[in-house]
DNA sequence: ATAGATGCAAACCCTTTGCACATTA
DNA sequence: TAATGTGCAAAGGGTTTGCATCTAT
C-alpha cells in the first residue's frame, strides 16, 4: 500500500535543511492509512529511531502542515490528527465512534448548499467542515475492519479519479444519446450534420473515458468496489437526459440547437466550477478537461446556431430580430 | 434578552439536589448570548459570588449536558464552549475567525444530503456537525458587531419559528393559487365544488398562519429583519407551482384530482418529515400542524377522486381508459 | 444522617517552548 | 561557521479528580 513518495525536494516551500529524522517521521506519516495523531507518529518512529523525541515529532508535523504536505484534522476527541495533503482534495469525514476509524467523503452538493449559506449571511467563507459521527459498517455488523477506513492517500486520488470519470463517463453517454436522437430528427441536413458529428465527438471521447477507466481500475483491483468518495447530484448528464426528453416532445431544428447549446452550456459550467473546486489531482484534471470538450461542443453549436440563422432569416429583417438572442438561450427553456 | 426561564424542575433527569451555585451559574449560562466557554462562566459566576471554584463550574457544565440543557461544542480552538438545548434545535455554525463569534444556521438541504451519504456508506450516524469557518460581515465590514452572533437562545426559536411559517406560508399561497385555477377549470360540478372548498380552507389556513406570523413578529420587532436561520430548497410550495404548470396545460377534472393528490402527498410528506426532524420547539409543531393539514386535504382529494372515478366510469370499461394521457405538458406551448 | 455538592490543589492530557547540543549546508 | 534541527525537561492551557468539607433532604 505504500504510495508513490511525493518528490520531496519540491515539498519544501517552507525551507529547511535535509535531516534523517524529519524524513524518517515524514516517510512514516506517508504510509499511515487514515489519519494519525502525534502520539501514533512518535511511537511508530521510536520504533524505528528509539531517540526521537515528542517535541521532534510535533515540530515536523507542524513543518509538513507549513509545507502543505499534511493537514491538521480535529475528531473532538482532544487529539489533533493529521492526514496527507499531497494531491489529495479536501474531503468531509464519517468518524466511527467505535473504532474511530475515520472514512472520507465528497459531496459538491453539501459545498454549493454551503457556499449558497455563507453568501445569505455575507459571511467570507474559508473552510468549511463537515463530520458525521457514528458508527461504521464494519462496528456494527461485527466484521474484521477491512472497510472504507483502511484507504491510504493514494488510495483516495484513485477513487476521487474513479468518481470524476464515472461522472463525466455518465454524461458523455447521456450526451451521446441527446445527439443521436437529434441528428436523427432533425430535417436541416446541414444541422443533420452537425448533430451527427457531434455524436461522433462524444462516441469517441466516451470511448477515450472508458480506456482511461480501465487504466485506473488496472492500477488497483479493488478499486470498483470501493465506495464512493464523490457524492453529487446536480450532476450536467441530467441536462442531457432533459434535453432529450424535449426532443421527444417535437421541436424544429433551431429548437433542437437551442436545446443542445443549453446542455452544453450547462454542462460545461457544472465542470468548470466543478473542476476548479479540487486541489490538483487526476480528478480535477478529468473534470477540467472534460469542461474544455464540453466548451468546444459549445462553440460549434452556438456557431452552428447562427449559420442556421442566417440561412434561414433574410438579412433585411435581421435588425429587427433580438441580437443576442443566442447568448441567452435558456429562456425557451421549460 | 432574558429568556423565559425553562421550568427546572424538569429538567432534572440527571437528578440532584438544588444548589445555590449549581442555580446561580446555570442561570448565568442560560442569559449568555451565543456560546460560552467554561472559563468565560466561570468569571461571570465569580462576580456575583466570588467563591465559585472552576471545577464546580466544569461540573456544572457536565451536569446541563447530562441534563439536556446544554450541548458541548467544539470550535477547535482548543476550549470548549457550551449552547442552550433546551427548546433550541440542532443546528449548524458560522464561525467568525477573526471575531471568534459564531452564529447559528439550519439546513434541511444538508441534513437531507448528508443522510444520503451515511446511508450510501452504511454508516449509523448519530450526530452531524457542520461549521464553516470564515471572516462575518460584521468583521470584513468593520461595523460594530450587532451582527448575527448576538443572538440568544431564546431568539433562535423565534426565528427557527419564523422560518418555519415562512415555509408554510408560501406553500399555503401556492396551494391557494392552484385550487383557485384548479376550481376555475373544472367542469365537473362536484370536483369544482371540492377545489372551492380546498381554496377556500387554503385561504382560511393561510390567514391564521399569517396570523401566527403577526404574533411572533410582535414578540420582536427586529425578527423579520433577522437572518435566515432555516435554509431549505426542497420546499413543498414548488409541487403546487408545478401542478398549477400543469393545470395551465390543459387537463380534465381527473387528472386535476390526480395532480392535486400528488401535490398535497408531497406536502405532506416533506413537512412531516421535516417537523418530525426537529426536537421540541414551536418550529416543529408549526411543521407537524402543517403536515397535518396537508394530510387532511389529501383524504378529501383522494374520497373523491375515487367518487369522480365512480360516476364517470362504467365498472367495465374502467382498465380501457388511459390514465394518465397528458402528464407531460406540451413544450411548444411556451 | 447521608448522599450529594463544593473548593482547593494536584493530576492529566496534549501541545509548545527554552535551552544546550548536534547536524547540515 | 552560521543556520537549522533535536532532545530533554519544563511550562502551558484546558479539563478532570481526590479529598476533606459543606449542605440539602
Amino acid at each position: 500500500m505504500a504510495r508513490p513518495l511525493p518528490d520531496l525536494s519540491r515539498l519544501r516551500p517552507a525551507g529547511g535543511k535535509h535531516s534523517t529524522k524529519r524524513d524518517r517521521i515524514l516517510s512514516i506519516f506517508l504510509e499511515q492509512e487514515g489519519h494519525s495523531s502525534a502520539d501514533d507518529l512518535c511511537d511508530l518512529a521510536r520504533r524505528q529511531d528509539a531517540g526521537i523525541g515528542r517535541a521532534t515529532v510535533y515540530r515536523t508535523l507542524q513543518w509538513m502542515v507549513e509545507a502543505g504536505i499534511a493537514r491538521k484534522v480535529d475528531f473532538g476527541d482532544g487529539r489533533s490528527r493529521f492526514e496527507p495533503s499531497y494531491r489529495h482534495p479536501r474531503h468531509f469525514h464519517l468518524i466511527c465512534t467505535i473504532c474511530h476509524q475515520s472514512s472520507e467523503f465528497l459531496s459538491s452538493d453539501v459545498e454549493a448548499l454551503v457556499e449558497e449559506i455563507a453568501a445569505a449571511r455575507d459571511f467570507a467563507a474559508s473552510q468549511t467542515l463537515v463530520q458525521i459521527h457514528g458508527v461504521c459498517e464494519a462496528c456494527r455488523t461485527g466484521r474484521t475492519g477491512k472497510g472504507a477506513g483502511a484507504i491510504d492517500g493514494a488510495t483516495t486520488e484513485l477513487v476521487f479519479a474513479r468518481d470524476a470519470l464515472r461522472i463525466a463517463i455518465a454524461t458523455e453517454r447521456s450526451g451521446l444519446a441527446f445527439y443521436t436522437r437529434a441528428a436523427h430528427l432533425t430535417r436541416d441536413p446541414r444541422g443533420r450534420s452537425v448533430f451527427r458529428k457531434l455524436a461522433a465527438e462524444e462516441r469517441e471521447h466516451l470511448a477515450t473515458l472508458e480506456a482511461r477507466y480501465r487504466g485506473l481500475t488496472a492500477q488497483d483491483p479493488q478499486l470498483e468496489s470501493r465506495p464512493t468518495f464523490l457524492f453529487f447530484k446536480g450532476a450536467a448528464s441530467g441536462l442531457f437526459a432533459e434535453g432529450a426528453k424535449q426532443l421527444r416532445a417535437g421541436v424544429d431544428d433551431q429548437q433542437a440547437l437551442l436545446i443542445g447549446i443549453k446542455c452544453e452550456r450547462g454542462s460545461h459550467t457544472f465542470f468548470k466550477r466543478y473542476g476548479e473546486r479540487f486541489e490538483d489531482s487526476e480528478g480535477k484534471q478529468i473534470f477540467l478537461e472534460f469542461a474544455a470538450e464540453e466548451r468546444a461542443h459549445l462553440d460549434l453549436l452556438i456557431g452552428e446556431y447562427r449559420a442556421l440563422r442566417e440561412r434561414q432569416a433574410p438579412p433585411v429583417s435581421r435588425r429587427h430580430r433580438p441580437r443576442r438572442a443566442a447568448t441567452r438561450p435558456a429562456k425557451s427553456g421549460r
